[in-house]
DNA sequence: CAAGAAATGAGGAACGTACCTCAAAAACCA
DNA sequence: TGGTTTTTGAGGTACGTTCCTCATTTCTTG
């Protein structure tokens, strides 16, 4: 009737308690033979451990480090939002969460930062950067410490990092591609694609989905080579003020980044605002307030609440050794549009006492 | 430094540990002005309750009743199997669950169930039912009863139901009518819709916020009166077969509920596949083999992992009389189209010993 | 002001697991 | 065979909370 306990499993294997606890916790000093009965009498039972239980015996709290870029991005700030309050209810469940910012021209920094954790304080440590030699090192040496790393939004995947919590950025350019070239159904011309720079794994991965799915179902539609905004106003208006200017036959925009209040500065200043097709990723206080608008036909996007829970949810698993429920932990890459647009959720985050 | 805990509360606040207990647990016999020393304590520590403990020490165990249709939607199907393994993880928090079937066609077998549910041995019911007077009646009693109830992807609004899980029928319809038009752009011509039966609040909701979105923003397109097939494959073929050869201009589809393998098998025999746009809704087998064939547009989903998890753990929740994190608990309006159709996910479920 | 009611305190057992120590039993080896 | 090593058992404490009981204090009210 109640659930089987570690003594239900000692009495069905014939051993102590002692024995039952060494086997479930994989200590050393018991034969081959015993542990099979036991893990017999634990299938028989259909035993499976009290987490609640075995934590708090534990005693054990799990402090878990997120290092994130100190850019003015507003995906960040959202996703470091969304990470307080998963954190606040991760607080819960013995779960703490450190977050820190690194500039986000130096990986140095980072490195460092990075190897000053202690395993003894840090059960796992989630990071958003991009991977240059110097974060694959760092990562590399987190790992060899044993503590398990999972890469935030932008995947590391020739680190040994644990985890990868994010979308696939060349579905998401693919998603993106076959809605601009479907929104821009019947017309023949040019689609613009600005991004921050194209040294960024995520913006160059979108970019090739985006690519292929255009010359392959759109013929009628042409990319044209990505300007380079570096996270500059002034150089993004100049640049597609240019283009836009020379090129009479324009489409559509693909903003592959960051750059959504800028772009809407130098279309309302020209009077195009609604006059092109523009599709741009994540959603943030700008592309929600251009969706509503108008100004923005549609939004490739990740769930940074999802995004921030499941880090933690993963980093935790990983610091107990337990498996990861992967449908669960697959993020959706989200098509969000005006009228699926979730309501805003400013709402003060509730900290609920009983 | 480590965490505070009740009698650090108790300390704090000057008062004993049962009198710390009996305010966190809103037991009876404390004067308003101890209660909030005791609460002004728990600010001042920022003391955060540990779950796992309580549960532990509440040696309770959450029995979950969800009630489905009995009928072989493939919506449905695919939602039990989610909450299957919905109720494999939620065991490990000492919640279980009971999955019943009820014949689709008679509420008055639902509502039996529904009364016969004892509070003492039922935390919580979930359920996907019409809102019918009769089971409107068995809902409202069920909360008198204090079972907490939450609506399963089909929302109950003038029950007493604690929640509903699923998203705005009215917003995903406009979605639909968003996709519809700016797929059919540049095009002048008809819409067919099919519906199961158009006494489903479901359907009703979907197809006015269509129609809203055509009406304002795609005036080039006209769209049918709703044709109902009562879930019977040949009558979607007679009326779908019937309205296609007496209708020239047809440009697009939406299928309201389900039907998609009726509808494919009609275009085929015609060879019309791929000749419209074609919306419909919730992610099955069926709409994802339809999706990759390019049979079909775009699905408007809700994810049935999310929905499972979130109707246990709210229900959850409602039986601890804790708050529900909205954020985590409001589903997505997911759109979805070849590009970003999440990997199937028919893995075996792990079953995770230690 | 006394009697009764209400509020509070003190203490302990329990939940299921982890982890420790020490002793006893079993297996192994020469 | 005796001694050594390995394996197992027994028992206890701890984790943070819930939920008892019973005694004591403090407030009400006639």
């Amino acid at each position: 009737m109640t659930r089987p306990t570690v003594n239900d499993i000692a009495r069905e294997a014939g051993v102590s308690l002692a024995t039952v606890d060494r086997v479930l916790n994989a200590r050393p000093g018991v034969r081959e033979k015993t542990i099979s009965a036991v893990n017999d009498a634990i299938a028989r039972l259909g035993y499976v451990r009290d987490l609640a239980a075995a934590n708090l015996a534990r005693s054990r709290s799990y402090r878990m480090v997120v290092l994130l870029p100190d850019s003015d991005s507003q995906f960040v700030s959202t996703l470091a939002a969304a990470l307080d309050e998963a954190a606040t209810l991760a607080a819960a469940t013995r779960t703490e969460m450190r977050l820190h910012r690194y500039p986000p021209e130096d990986m140095h920094v980072l490195a460092a930062a990075l190897a000053a954790l202690d395993p003894d304080e840090v059960a796992g440590v989630a990071l958003m950067a991009p991977e240059t030699p110097v974060v694959r090192d760092a990562v590399r040496a987190l790992h060899a410490r044993g503590i398990p790393v999972v890469a935030l939004a932008s995947d590391l995947p020739n680190t040994a990092r644990d985890h990868f919590v994010g979308i696939d950025s060349h579905a998401a350019g693919r998603t993106a591609g076959v809605l601009m070239g479907r929104f821009c159904r019947g017309l023949t011309g040019r689609i613009l694609v600005l991004a921050e720079s194209m040294l960024l794994r995520d913006s160059i991965e979108r970019r090739r989905g985006f690519d292929e799915v255009i010359q392959t179902d759109f013929p009628a539609l042409d990319v044209l080579p990505t300007l380079e905004t570096h996270g500059a106003p002034e150089l993004l208006h100049r640049l597609a003020g240019d283009r836009l200017a020379a090129t009479p036959d324009i489409r559509g925009i693909y903003l592959l980044g960051s750059g959504h209040r800028a772009l809407a500065a130098l279309l309302r200043e020209r009077g195009l605002l609604g006059h092109f097709v523009v599709i741009g990723h994540e959603l943030t206080p700008h592309t929600r307030a251009a969706l509503l608008a108008g100004h923005l036909d549609a939004v490739i996007a990740q769930n940074p609440g999802h995004l921030a829970r499941s880090a933690l949810r993963v980093l935790r698993a990983k610091a107990d050794r337990q498996p990861i429920d992967e449908g669960q932990e697959r993020l959706r890459i989200e098509v969000v549009i005006r009228e699926n647009l979730p309501p805003d959720s400013a709402e003060p985050t509730p900290r609920g006492l009983s």
